[in-house]
DNA sequence: CGTCTCCTTGATGATTCTCAATGCGCGTGG
DNA sequence: CCACGCGCATTGAGAATCATCAAGGAGACG
């Protein structure tokens, strides 16, 4: 763990060629091209907006560090978080002309980006050299994709209960495909109201419903990180299913986590 | 009208035309490219899986006539509806390389979709001749995907009555980009069973705020046709709002309809 | 130590679901 | 032509889920 800190820089942008190399194997080029993302980095704190409204700025990022959601706020107060940007996770990738309207990103904690400018420039110059990279990314979409048709049914047809475990287990998978997990266990550095407007839930009742999962000894949760106790039961309750294998199984070996915000014990 | 059946050929393959260069002007080419789309045709029937499970032909088509949806099934019956596919949407327009899930498509009514292999292979062409067609294409995308991110909302974070009022309106502007309104009227072709799988709600509370929509005048129903009475009331109880203006205001000149089931009389 | 944020708990009420039954229109086969 | 079945809309009653309101407690931080 010391030396992690001592690298930090090669550690947070290798979470983004752990995500892309899971998805399709990078050549060497393209591990250089991924892993330079780090080299221009911007910091935001939590609870910034950092993309929609008037800023207009839309230059593609990468997360290196921390959380951030995209939501779309109404006009009473109410709140939908569309998804859940962790770290490997990119903005505005693919390049936003005319009129298109710009998603609402917020911080959740102090978060890191990295300049994805080059990588565009690699994703739209069609150059087959990039062809690894290329695949990645397209995967990298699947993925969101994918997660966003997941939300849906969620939102739609799980009950609370089921939502919850459903979410929980997709955060998981998203994150160990980064490698920021540890066994079983992972960071989880929001409150109960952000999951609440993520479930489309009040935060009452995702109060409950993680009660009732700790009692059932499904999970485990305390001081800002969770451990899923029966993944497998967890699966089934909540019908859920890996969106895309990683191609050399899971990933385990950990890196550096989102430590934030300071949790007392529970 | 009476002509309208003489050149229905020309009027299905029209709908494309329209929404297409409802979003970005198409020049001369562009425009017979889109409506050679009707030069060969699938029909479909109705209730009829079109894509997904064991059939793996993923051939990029454009609806001409019919509705269907895209949806996922859960284990115990239960059936949530990702997006209704209207007369001009895609269907596997972008390429599903490797192990990609595929969507599960059924037709609602009779269908009949155009072969738009020559519209994919003009896209991955990259040739700046497509300059109009590509910039269509990418706005229909965009339109795609800020529906999907309104349904989040949607159930998410609306009542059974907002969520039927903002179905309704998305369903009113995506007919009439393509032509397929009279006024405040079209054509709904679908159950109630089907709003409720797209609304995550029963089908007795669907009816019952169907009757609460009649009751307040804002809406009327019958044999298989909606009149929205009151557009400026749905959008305010909704939050609706448009996604992408009409290029040429609304269009208003109609073209033929989906009509199916039979529905008796109220 | 006071304040702030967040988690927790109880009580109450609204929304929505489930179950069950009825009716209506339409096609089908006798 | 009519009886029947079938799919779909409708209605009522009761229950479950989930939201709202209100209050208290436990750290964190200045």
């Amino acid at each position: 763990m010391a030396n992690v800190r001592n690298r930090e820089i090669d550690v947070s942008s290798e979470v983004a060629r752990r995500k892309l190399d899971s998805l399709a194997k990078l050549d060497a080029a393209a591990s250089a091209l991924v892993l330079s993302l780090g080299d221009q980095r911007q910091k935001y704190d939590a609870g910034v907006q950092i993309l929609g409204d008037r800023s207009s700025s839309c230059r593609p990022q990468i997360i290196l560090q921390g959380w951030a959601v995209h939501a779309r706020p109404l006009a009473d107060g109410r709140n939908q978080i569309i998804r859940f940007l962790l770290p490997g996770d990119a903005i505005c990738l693919d390049g936003a002309e005319d009129g298109r309207p710009l998603p609402s990103i917020t911080t959740l904690t102090p978060t890191i980006t990295g300049d994805a400018r080059a990588l565009r420039a690699a994703l739209e110059s069609g150059d087959s050299a990039h062809a690894s990279l290329t695949a990645a990314c397209a995967r990298s979409a699947w993925l969101d994709e994918a997660a966003l048709l997941d939300q849906i049914v969620r939102l739609g047809r799980l009950t609370a209960l089921e939502r919850m475990a459903h979410l929980l287990l997709e955060l998981y998978s998203r994150l160990n495909r980064v490698g920021l997990t540890h066994g079983r266990r992972f960071s989880l550095p929001i409150t109960q109201e952000v999951l609440a407007d993520a479930l489309g839930l009040s935060i009452v009742h995702v109060n409950r419903t993680l009660q009732q999962l700790r009692r059932d000894r499904l999970i485990e949760m305390r001081a800002g990180y969770v451990e899923l106790l029966q993944v497998d039961t967890l699966k089934l309750i909540s019908s859920y299913h890996e969106i895309l294998p990683h191609q050399d199984g899971p990933v385990e070996q950990q890196l550096g986590e989102t430590r934030w915000p300071p949790r007392r014990a529970s």
